[in-house]
DNA sequence: GCCGCTCCTTGACGGGCGTCAAGCCGAAGG
DNA sequence: CCTTCGGCTTGACGCCCGTCAAGGAGCGGC
């Protein structure tokens, strides 16, 4: 039920939680916990009633929407640091996604109840949630954007420079490791995943070569030119 | 500056300050201002830092994107009874898309200094104000899933089922009125005009006609059964 | 009336992506 | 070492949709 001392310092990095009070920050966790989740393990399901949002402390979880013949459709997917299902606050209607892990880890997972009893004493809280939910807002909005304006290996181009860690200025090229199953990334990017595989073939023609888990890419801004529309 | 009383009543509708208490209502709207916008009016541009958000009284509003090529990519279109960009809240970085009329029309501007004020003071204007962010959030999500698993006559059906007045039992057929051009209608559907229009003429298959910008749907259950994956 | 305009429709064509199917490769296990 | 299996890749083919281009249809101006 409680959490660690060792996880809650990690809680304290979360942009939701940035910049608390020390004690506002146990207050809150008081009521919430720290679950230990194998791969696979479900963590809501679309419908059910919105009792808990999550954050990442380590894995990787994804949200989805399950189709009428069985298809599922990611909408987003989550790793160390970010939190998620905020949005779902204020939903009477319950989760409007699924939430599943796909790759086992720990998961702070806090009451709704506490936490809009907490928004009401700390307004500092309603400022960070917003924050928060502004973060996941603007994920989805690119989502829409890059979804319906870029072809399939654009997309991967873009996938691959959003994982880039922050390249150190004079930096030319980088890798990325792949943080999940290519098949998953490529229903995360909308496309198949024959589609994925020969959008990375193609991308070779840009300097992206990978093998098995890692991508190298060569020449970044080569990259970046290839994602802006040409 | 200050808000007339026939526009404060319909405010009273608005889902985001339904409930409220009339006193905390006057308050609320005592630093906003309803505007009068031509068709085209530019609301916010992409980038500006957020200084209001808004709800709309009459017309309908465009959010997009600015491609670098030049192109518009819509996000969502809003009408009477709607609010957004309460979103934006939150974005220090600024609106994530451009706003613009799409049709002449007035809408309620409400500046989010204030705003944030009222939430320290009014924790039931925070429930209510998570509330409407939900709406707009699942309306993001069902974009995306449509957007992503629905072929171009299916997401024109399923848009002119969203244009429906609630069907009153019994009704096995209905009659929707476009609210705005179809070209418009077909970029918010992440389609291309030509595509639209043969879409329609698809739809002729599924008992829709149209005229000018008329849509009689002959047979609510079988357009739905199209639109549900075949 | 005739013109010019914009919005919409329809046709022909090509390309990108989904589908089906076969083959490759690395991991696990006998 | 060989087998099996699942994840990934590659090829062939077809369809949907974007592009380019040519008409209608409605409408305001002269």
């Amino acid at each position: 039920m409680g959490v660690g001392g060792a996880d809650l310092e990690t809680i304290g990095q979360f942009p939701l939680f940035q910049g608390l009070a020390p004690d506002a920050l146990r207050s809150l966790v008081r009521g919430a916990e720290v679950r230990d989740c194998a791969k696979r393990t479900v963590i809501f399901e679309q419908g059910e009633p919105v009792t808990h949002f999550f954050g990442v402390l380590s894995g990787w979880v994804k949200l989805f929407r399950l189709r009428p013949d069985g298809s599922e459709v990611i909408i987003e997917v989550f790793g160390p640091g970010e939190s998620f299902a905020e949005g779902a606050i204020g939903m009477p209607e319950g989760y409007p996604v699924s939430g599943e892990m796909v790759e086992a880890g720990r998961l702070l997972a806090v009451p709704v109840a506490d936490y809009v009893e907490r928004l009401r004493e700390e307004p500092e809280l309603v400022v960070r949630t917003f924050a928060s939910l502004a973060v996941n807002l603007k994920r989805l909005v690119s989502r829409i954007e890059t979804g319906s304006s870029l072809n399939s290996s654009q997309r991967v181009g873009a996938f691959l420079l959003n994982f880039c860690p922050p390249p150190r200025p004079g930096a030319t090229a980088a890798d990325v490791r792949l943080p999940y199953d290519k098949k998953l990334i490529a229903n995360r990017l909308g496309m198949k995943p024959e589609t994925f595989s020969r959008a990375l073939a193609n991308l070779r023609k840009h300097g992206v070569t990978v093998r098995g888990g890692n991508a190298h890419i060569a020449d970044l801004v080569h990259l970046r030119r290839h994602v802006s529309s040409e």
